[in-house]
DNA sequence: TACTAAAATGCAAGCGCTTGCATTTTACCA
DNA sequence: TGGTAAAATGCAAGCGCTTGCATTTTAGTA
């Protein structure tokens, strides 16, 4: 896609009058060149408007200073933001970041991930900890350093930067039942191919029946991500006879869509329901009531993954998971049940 | 990153008795390559586990199947949105997506040019019409392919895929002045460095200007893109002695963050002000009161300026802008005035 | 069967850069 | 001033692939 013909470092070291090799250096490890050799270069290649080759440099040197992430969606504000903390430690680093969606689908992620390393990735970032073994053969194979997000698991064969899903679950449906509830339902995302999803229903579930038998989840849907499958589920569970005093969600986007719903179809949350969000999306704090959810660490953990990804890169050994802490944030949607 | 060695199209070549021109073709063109040889080929490279290198490749064709976005950031939904679409229409083709943000600096948005060609882009997906000489000559000398979103300008130097924010701006400002509104205030967004912002006000400025001067602009706040900074500029502008009726926001983050700002200050949107916002991001629908506000067609931008940009890199010459509508969504945060 | 055009394949010259090693220059010290 | 180590620079061999052109093979026709 270049010009006739751009400059080349042999342009360059002809103009400046030293060997491709000490201009080459000069990009790369400037302390090793002489501060006047340094300078005329400079000039020069400033003057050649000279920018190196990516092709030439990565053929000769094994390394494209790139790193390939595969997240199920940009448009999930909680990836978005994982994403642009992710990316911007990176470029600090001096790398940049190939994007691939994968949607939720197994078979569509290990074809992305054959895909960023066709496009040169060192190294990548992988949502959640579940995939086929083939997926996980062809990273061994190819030594692909890479490192899981949005999870955690206690797992020595993978290094991760995320949270326990389950745990978190667990901890506010454990809130929700201090606060009385014991007919509880829950709206959770899809499972197939989403292991978080699958992860913070188990998370639920066990707080439940720890409980004991005094507590009962009434109903589990399962639907997608958006406002208006979570208002969906909302209105079908709400529709029974005896509805549950308290719902809790998958993540923000689906309670905000219950929420909604529920002004629509003038049912009081939290009087009537209680609901609960995850995640802690902007979402959260300004839909009326304002949820009560999981504060998920998306920045730090973006930022950590990034940090051990480079780690990773740079052949360090001792390189092992981070696992972050989630808080429940107390808001208005979840309310103590006064009779019980 | 890779193994021992890898396996490369010489070893293919040896195996399968053919020359590396022929495994080349088989990869790239495999209808120039007979059928008895083509499976031959194909049983090695899946025997070996060979992948293309790269670098090679890349050097050898000059062309890396990559392009680059520089956008302000991925944690604002609008562009999140848009990204995704982009993306998802460049798979399709096979390309991958670089990204880099730039938050709103023209400065770091040369940096990030400079940076993602030199990391191979093959072209470029810019946001916003104005930038430094210096950038866009390095654009023009190095015949780099580019486009521009989120944004449109009759202007035939470059190609848009995007939408004309005066025009946009002006219309719902029209829409306030409509329904009866004269004292009306603007918080805009941050114009150092965002056309968009810029045009947004001026879009803004105009209608009031053209209604005459009964109507007037009384206060105009520029600030960042927060939902606390909205609100911020909300409780500012309600606290004067004799505030607006209406406050015409410069996104939808902003009007969201001032709507959540007056439930707690007890001031009743629309009742006692009337709120619009801009983009229609799920927060504008998701919100109480939900937002009347200037949808813009962030996935049909992102997508026609994947398709734009990938006629661009096969060099087709017709390649032209395309300017999309926007459209005034009529919700709850505007009401008509009674009395005049 | 001989001839020809088309199809298939091979040849080999790069593409632009990095880097280990060799050589030259510089800086410092006695 | 000569000697030495360190710093600076140069040399040149690749890195793995693509592609224009040349050559060989195949298929079709008379």
């Amino acid at each position: 896609m270049k010009n006739p013909r751009n400059p080349t470092l042999e342009d360059v070291a002809r103009e400046a009058r030293v060997s491709t090799a000490t201009i080459s250096r000069s990009i790369n490890e400037p302390h090793k060149v002489a501060k006047p050799t340094l300078d005329r270069i400079e000039e020069v290649i400033r003057r050649l408007g000279y920018t190196p080759d990516f092709g030439g440099k990565l053929l000769a040197s094994r390394r494209s200073d790139t790193i390939g992430a595969i997240i199920p969606t940009m448009s999930n504000a909680m990836f978005a933001t994982g994403l642009q903390a992710f990316q911007e430690v990176l470029a600090v680093a001096g790398k940049k970041l190939l994007v691939a969606s994968a949607g939720y689908n197994s078979k569509d992620e290990f074809n992305q991930i054959r895909s960023l390393i066709t496009h040169g990735a060192d190294a990548l970032l992988l949502i959640g900890s579940t995939r086929p073994q083939e997926t996980i053969d062809f990273l061994t194979i190819r030594n692909i350093p890479y490192l899981i997000s949005w999870c955690y698991k206690d797992n020595s064969e993978n290094i991760y930067s995320g949270f326990d899903n389950e745990k978190a679950a667990k901890s506010i449906a454990q809130k929700v039942l201090d606060f009385g509830h014991r007919k509880i339902a829950m709206i959770a995302g899809q499972t197939i191919g989403n292991d978080r999803a699958a992860s913070r229903i188990a998370g639920v579930r066990t707080a439940i029946r720890e409980y004991g038998n005094k507590a009962k989840l009434v109903n589990l849907l399962e639907t997608s991500y958006s406002l208006d499958d979570g208002g969906t589920a909302f209105e079908q569970i709400m529709s029974i006879n005896d509805p549950p005093t308290a719902i809790i969600c998958g993540n923000d986007v689906l309670a905000a869509g219950a929420t909604i719903r529920a002004r629509q179809l003038s049912i009081d949350v939290p009087e009537q329901v209680s609901l609960t969000g995850f995640d802690d999306i902007d979402l959260a704090s300004a839909i009326f009531p304002a949820l009560t959810t999981v504060r998920v660490p998306q920045i730090e953990m973006g930022k950590m993954a990034a940090q051990l990804l480079l780690r990773l890169i740079a052949k360090e050994t001792n390189v092992h998971s981070v696992e972050f802490d989630t808080e429940i944030i107390m808001r208005d949607s979840l309310i103590r049940l006064s009779t019980e």
